[in-house]
DNA sequence: CGTTCTATTGAGGGAAGTCAACAGTGGTGG
DNA sequence: CCACCACTGTTGACTTCCCTCAATAGAACG
């Protein structure tokens, strides 16, 4: 799939779909949204830490970051945005980030105007639902990786990534859940669990050689998935992936 | 201040009003929510991980602790909930709940049905907008709690939980930031930091040998703000204390 | 006024970090 | 098109921060 401005609103329409329900008419709003295509080298911010932002960013292909930084610049990824994902949908109503962004390998974006976003909310209830809706599940997925990176040993933490990875994958349709390309280095993976990568490197042998996952290349392959959820301790309920009956809003 | 259901929508009110722009009419419909008041003990779940639930938690004073757990029935609480914050408001889009949440100390809530909330969201755009926002500034609680626990150490997270809590209590009128109660145990603290009991206690004499944080009885003391904030590495800004200008919904 | 939490302190152990050297890998420009 | 260089991953030796186990004292609560 080439990635073009609608391929990636196409995604987008279904991460929402997933957990909300929207009208075509709705759907076709979205489809609407214009944003300009951006592409970045990997380690390239997106937002700086603490800066103002009056546009969104939808992933259209590679993988993002969301992080937050110490004074000593050690860096902590707080989650992994994969295309489809409009990794700070929350800036429309808090434009005034605590939070910066970065691509973690090549990157292409689309940067969508808040101007716009809010006007699609204002003028689509169920579009204003999805958005909240949406924010809610990234937060769950935030309150799950404190749970990871708090009480989980290493080796659990990473297979529970990529678990959680896996998933996510598999419901945007770009992969396999046993077998899907996840872009991102040790050192990444590292900034993501809360180790180093020198243990990172460690814990990946030792899952290829107990045969849970190989993680090579920027592709994850997982050949028992049973076998890694049992290690993982995963539960992808915390994913938010069944469809919420509630209608705040009543149909337009 | 007695606890009542008025007094707890008041806070409540007050805290959607740190962050958003609410009229007259949209804080009396608030005040007017009706809900049961129940008083639980220590320890106590309100909200047992995995359930479907109908209504949100508002804590009208004590201390809610949300929580994850594992397998081996470790827990990790990933944020603490003071008077006049509704646990679980995300719950009110996403009402299978990943999470769980615990009473930390005896604690009086107000049960709010979802119906209810939906009902003045609906009818109250600006509210819907607030709801929202208070979901985003949660979550951005939990993105600051996957630094603290993945890239700081022991010594560091437990002072900038101390700053943090300090500044909600403020915002809250609910103390000082250098003298404000938090009725919490160490093996709770614990469990928000993901360190043990034990190496809490270690910690908190340290804190109080460099006359840093004095926390006993449930108090927090803190003799030097600037000194606490500097060693904790603390920057309030995940907190999103500013008034958010922009308004998603036009004025009814 | 006992029983059960909660906090403190010590001793020893282990998971992950640090430092360091080296081997692949891939992109870029000469 | 190849050579170079920066990035990425691997492995070893040593260190350290925090955990585990354990014993005891203090506080809170019924």
């Amino acid at each position: 799939m080439e990635p073009s401005p609608e391929s990636a609103l196409r995604l987008f329409v279904k991460r929402l779909a997933v957990r909300s329900t929207l009208s075509e008419e709705d759907e076709s709003a979205i489809m609407r949204i214009k944003g300009s295509m951006t592409s970045v080298a990997a380690h390239a911010d997106l937002i700086k830490q603490g800066t103002p932002v009056d546009h969104s960013c939808l992933v259209v292909e590679g993988l993002v970051g969301r992080f937050g930084q110490n004074a000593d610049s050690t860096r902590q990824i707080t989650c992994l945005h994969i295309p489809g994902d409009m990794g700070d949908l929350p800036s429309v109503v808090s434009p005034k980030a605590g939070w910066g962004l970065a691509a973690l390998t090549r990157t292409t974006i689309l940067r969508v105007p808040h101007e716009q976003l809010r006007r699609i909310a204002a003028e689509h209830p169920a579009i204003a639902e999805a958005f909240w809706r949406d924010c809610v599940a990234d937060s769950s997925i935030f309150s799950e990786w404190v749970v990871n990176v708090g009480r989980r040993s290493a080796f659990v933490r990473i297979a529970h990534l990529f678990c959680e990875m896996a998933i996510r994958y598999q419901q945007a349709e770009q992969g396999d859940r046993c077998s899907y390309d996840l872009p991102i280095t040790q050192a990444d993976l590292a900034d993501a669990t809360g180790l180093t990568s020198v243990h990172v490197s460690r814990v990946l042998k030792e899952l290829r050689t107990r045969a849970l996952v190989t993680a090579q290349g920027g592709r994850v392959t997982i050949p028992d998935w049973d076998a890694l959820v049992a290690v993982a301790d995963f539960d992808e309920s915390f994913l938010l992936l069944d469809k919420q009956a509630p209608r705040v809003f009543k149909a337009a």
